[in-house]
DNA sequence: TTCTTAATTTAGACAAATCTAAAAATAATT
DNA sequence: AATTATTTTTAGATTTGTCTAAATTAAGAA
């Protein structure tokens, strides 16, 4: 059984590891708010405790143990998501905060039971994958809208920053998950981009579109 | 804001203010599962936030603010306990000690949600009433039904024990909650009730029946 | 390769919540 | 009222997670 703390920890790890390995102790002090010398400290904690492989000065990388850990404290934030978004009538900007605490919660039976509630979903309201019980996710493919080109079509599945004010801003020009968009152009001069959906036409920066994760078809 | 423990110490010192004025050192360190000096050591702590009023070696009773924030608490606890057996298909002996994690989520929006989607439930799956938001209970009015006498009828509407061996042990009985009952005799040897329950003779323990809360009519 | 900068770790301290053992205050008995 | 027993508080230590400041290592530039 891990802290609150430690969980915290692993979590970040985990998704920064996506990114970088191994993961440095900067870019985790960064993520948690807090200060190297207090990552290092709780690092050598975790790899006592076999959750996290740790090299002086290179960083960690998480064991098995570690990950499977890590992983379903992403099973039950994103489960606990879709349950304040679908039950709740919660926004999808409004989620995440709550599920950072809710997802320390410790009962198996409860996460169980609230997945058959849920009815099994398979992704948050972020479009981010539901990992099983067993830590197994549905391969998501997505694209960033920013990399389609003149003509490309699709629906959006995802995105790829979670910050309110990003979110309300998707929602107030309607680009929610689900819907589909066309490329009409990507205008050179600053790379924003053109696109339909629903029949209307809508212009979109580049920043916007970097975080639009599209499945074409 | 408070901390998970503080929290912990109103909640404790809330119930057990209904036993006795002022609550003793001893009676939370009890029910706390810690020591005399622990239990020191906060009631300062929580004096010092206003949260109680303390005299030394008299004991703690809650300030008004103290009272309204372990109600709070209360309030969760109780909405949790209630989704939990409603829409999770928790036993009513399952839901406690999760609750006792849930109560501590902070978020009004969240508990506000939580009461609008149970539909603003009266009382918990023990019978034990919800205060709403302002902190205020519907009255009780329920007797226990080992002070009820030959030929008085009414309904199971509470428990005043809610361990899971005691109220697995009603479950098998069939005495649960809304259940109507009628005290056919009241043995003088050893206290134990015969009652009538759905056309059926029924011999419960003097302790049993002293833990079961019936309203009468 | 040597110097400089950046990243990381160590050392020592601190706040929160707990504990044990000893001291002090209150309550109960003789 | 004096003695004994119980309850409560203090003193000092411990654990968890954090911090600042200084030392160390690694990486980058000249
Ligand atoms: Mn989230
Ligand atoms: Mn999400
Ligand atoms: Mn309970
Ligand atoms: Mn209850």
């Amino acid at each position: 059984m891990q802290s609150y703390t430690e969980e915290n920890y692993l979590k970040v790890i985990y998704h920064l590891s996506e990114i970088s390995h191994p993961v440095q102790t900067n870019a985790i002090a960064d993520r948690i708010q807090t200060k190297a010398a207090s990552v290092t400290d709780m690092i050598k904690k975790l790899s006592e405790k076999e959750l996290v492989h740790y090299v002086k000065y290179q960083g960690v990388t998480l064991t098995e143990k570690g990950k499977l850990t890590a992983i379903n404290i992403v099973r039950k934030h994103r489960l606990w998501e879709v349950f304040l978004v679908d039950k709740l009538n919660f926004k999808w900007d409004e989620v995440h905060e709550v599920a950072e605490e809710l997802e320390h919660i410790q009962s198996n039976l409860l996460i169980e039971r609230l997945d058959e509630f849920l009815d099994y979903p398979k992704v948050d309201p972020h479009g981010d994958p539901i990992p099983d019980k067993n830590g197994n996710f549905a391969e998501m493919t997505f694209v960033k809208l920013s990399k389609l080109k003149n003509g490309d079509k699709g629906n959006i599945t995802g995105v790829s920053e979670h910050s309110s004010p990003f979110l309300k801003h998707l929602e107030k020009l309607g680009l929610t998950l689900g819907k589909r968009v066309e490329v009409i152009d990507v205008v050179e001069f600053d790379g924003s981009v053109e696109l339909l959906l629903e029949q209307e036409k809508l212009n979109i920066s580049r920043e916007v579109a970097k975080h639009i994760l599209i499945t074409k078809n």
